[in-house]
DNA sequence: AATGAATGAGGGTTCATTCAT
DNA sequence: GATGAATGAACCCTCATTCAT
């Protein structure tokens, strides 16, 4: 209860911490004085520096996951509206949470090799679900055929960027509808502005 | 001469280790070990272990810059050739150099501001080339209209996560060909299977 | 009464804690578990740490030296005897209390001055004691002649020779009796299978 | 060479300060500013404080142990005479070494499970052996029958007990020589004045 | 130019003790 | 009396950099 509360404090700083000057440059002292407390307090409620972090990541990478909807087909929406509302809702998520979002662009990386794996996995997972839907859309003709895979991750990959820009580089001209509108667009259609041939 | 040379061996060496464990993780005591030198003999070349770091990033990313051929009309090569065939430089170099490259996709954001700001230079460059190559191409009615801004990043975004599978990932299963090809076709025609209307 | 029990509860469960982890080792957070209390009340008892472990040495202590009664002449017991009865009480109550032994044996010197000096100013008058006793028996001709000081430590030094390995070690091997008849058998008598000359 | 002199001056200046401080009072600051050196040189030599400490009871252990040589017959040497110089090199290295005689006696035992160990496995094999000759005294008719390994507790605990004085307390009054005669003559004949019944 | 022993600032973690409830 | 969250001084160890040889 209201140590729950506290705990959620921590993490606040700490989150705020490792966005602004990233893992390595904060120190424990910088999040004990963001979050008000004694250093003792801080390993009251966590191991050590790396677990928060850990745990930051975690939770940020569960709530976006939670944020994209298998498509299917036969529903309310078409699968080209269901797709547009999980790009609109993990753009969303990450717009609402600047700061989780720039540690997992910017900081996770290479930091330990568990955290690493842990963050592969994720994209792995995101990369697989991107290509069996692309798949499927090429059997049902929705999608030109190419290969999933190589699709996967250019659609993340052009995806991710766009939320970099906006994030890490806090391009805020870059707007929620501008995001979404564009990525939708040239994914969809491609840059080409006549037939090419091939 | 020979000076140079040492000089170049130490580089060498301490690109294996960054890319290999990370700047955080890499010790001086790690790459006097890989070049086979003394302590002191280190900072007889470097100032610092950063200074190394940034040498190293500074390179390559002027090495990967003058791949990039500016695109122009009425040469012998049509613009989607220049296009295709700056795409199959800049790969092989990355393909060439996965150690260099793997360093700029993992390590080197949020190391420290001035590293930052040269990376976030070099990015801000490309895009800003890119966009004017959409542009031209729009007004040419080569490329389709959309924001050129954001068409870049989507190029970008997808060409740096391809990248990336392969170098750090070390999915070597992304060919280059795949890569040239597939980030070709999508951009240009789009995943969508049949017109769409709008 | 009932505050008073609880003060032993904590008392108890210290000594086990001490005794089973040494006084480093143990924490308070051990202690007040052992005890099934809360932080703070272990405050509302005992000042420190330091203090409790104080307290269960004092006790000890003054415990054993109970069991040491001076040798009289001329009573019902023949000096022998006396001294056969004081050796007895001391190893029985060694035996019956072996957590607060061992941390006897075991940790008490080196941890802080005062506890030094409290233990040393023990073991001093038990050798001065001990020391008087075989000037009288010398006197009486029931002693041989020797340095009673040296001849102190070496009946305390078997003695806690044989005490340390049965608590410390928990050589339980080393029976109530086998250290009783030994030490005597052997201090009284020597080891030398035939007379020495000298 | 140089090194192994630099190493040999932290292990002195450690020697000192864990004989007049114990282990956990002396600090690693203790032992760089009693060596003169910068707190790094420390770890350049040793992994730890633990190290340093284990390495300095190792080696008196070792050392202590090369001055007991097995008693044998037949030699130019009588077993009494051999027992003696074993006694007196064995109390020469002690008086000669009183720092690390001290942290033996003193700090030693509880530490950490493995020096406990180290410790008891010593101690172990010194009863041992002394039980051994005891045994082999009582076939030749040397030693009275006595349990040996009662028999070898008390000598080394009278001996123990008698450095420990002079060592831990400095109580210089216990000269060499009242220690090995005082200590041969009571274990040899025993306390009793006169023959005692039994 | 080369060496490697020496340096010391810096930072993460522990744990006995306190105090508001 | 009892509780347990909060405190912060203390201390070990790391590692980039220096400098005498």
């Amino acid at each position: 209860m209201k140590s729950q509360k506290r705990r959620n404090e921590i993490l606040a700083a700490a989150t705020e911490c490792f966005a602004k000057r990233g893992y390595h440059a904060t120190q424990v002292s910088d999040i004990i004085e963001a979050a008000g407390i004694a250093r003792g307090t801080f390993y009251l409620y966590f191991e050590s520096k790396e677990v928060v972090f850990r745990e930051i990541l975690d939770a940020f990478l569960v709530h976006i996951g939670e944020q994209i909807k298998t498509i299917k087909l036969g529903g309310a929406l078409s699968p080209a509206d269901q797709m547009r509302a999980n790009v609109e809702r993990v753009v969303d998520t990450i717009i609402d949470n600047p700061a989780p979002a720039k540690i997992v662009f910017n900081e996770a990386v290479g930091l330990n090799p568990e955290i690493d794996e842990k963050l592969r996995e994720f994209y792995d997972r995101l990369i697989e679900r991107t290509a069996i839907s692309l798949s499927k859309g090429m059997k049902l003709g929705l999608v030109r055929k190419t290969d999933p895979r190589i699709g996967a991750c250019i659609i993340l990959g052009a995806f991710r960027e766009l939320m970099v820009q906006r994030t890490v580089f806090g391009n805020s001209k870059i707007s929620r509808k501008a995001i979404v509108e564009g990525l939708l667009d040239v994914l969809l259609r491609g840059f080409a502005g006549m037939p090419v041939a091939g």
